[in-house]
DNA sequence: GCCAACGTTGGC
DNA sequence: GCCAACGTTGGC
């Protein structure tokens, strides 16, 4: 990484899903429109989730693996980074019995639905926008499920989604 | 500490 | 369903 700063980082993030597992409507119609988003099981992106999202940032909700794959929405981290007690439970798909409840490995926040896009923003789509070439999602091969966002392309993508409207 | 083998992600 | 790209594991 070669970001110069370390306090106060990006306030966007974004998170994928595939839709068929947990889409954005499940997030809109989940009790409280809240979800803890568990699972995650890359150092990378389990950093994030531990150091850095903090209450209050807005997060895009992205559906991978999807016809077409696309932003779907905007959510809010309603709480910060604790341990995934997933991890710990034999019978979770996402049990690592290599996480240690005395010192967790992964780490997850909880979210809540904030919007969805009338028409969710397909990646192709994306690519066309100025000023996105920097963006992590739109790297060849990346796959990091919990990255971050500038504050530039989060706005280019929310004017975007706006005019939609 | 290298690196081949393997498993997963995710666009297409 | 295919397969490229990537991360992790494990033998040495």
């Amino acid at each position: 990484m070669t970001t110069k700063k370390s306090a106060a980082s990006s306030n966007y993030w974004l998170v994928k899903s595939e839709p068929e597992v947990f889409s954005i409507s499940d997030l809109a119609t989940a009790a409280k429109k809240t979800t803890c988003w568990d699972g995650v099981r890359n150092y990378q992106a389990r950093n994030t989730l531990r150091d850095q999202m903090k209450k209050g940032d807005l997060v895009f909700f992205y559906h991978s693996n999807a016809d077409p794959s696309a932003i779907a929405g905007i959510a809010e981290v309603v709480r910060e980074g604790y341990p995934d007690h997933t991890a710990f439970d034999k019978d979770d798909v996402h049990y690592d019995p290599k996480s240690d409840p005395s010192s967790p490995t992964w780490y997850m926040v909880e979210i809540r639905h904030v919007e969805t896009f009338k028409q969710p923003l397909g990646l192709e789509e994306l690519r066309t926008l100025k000023g996105l070439d920097d963006m992590v999602l739109l790297q060849k091969g990346s796959r990091l499920s919990v990255q971050p966002v500038t504050e530039k392309q989060w706005n280019i993508i929310v004017a975007h989604a706006k005019k939609q409207k």
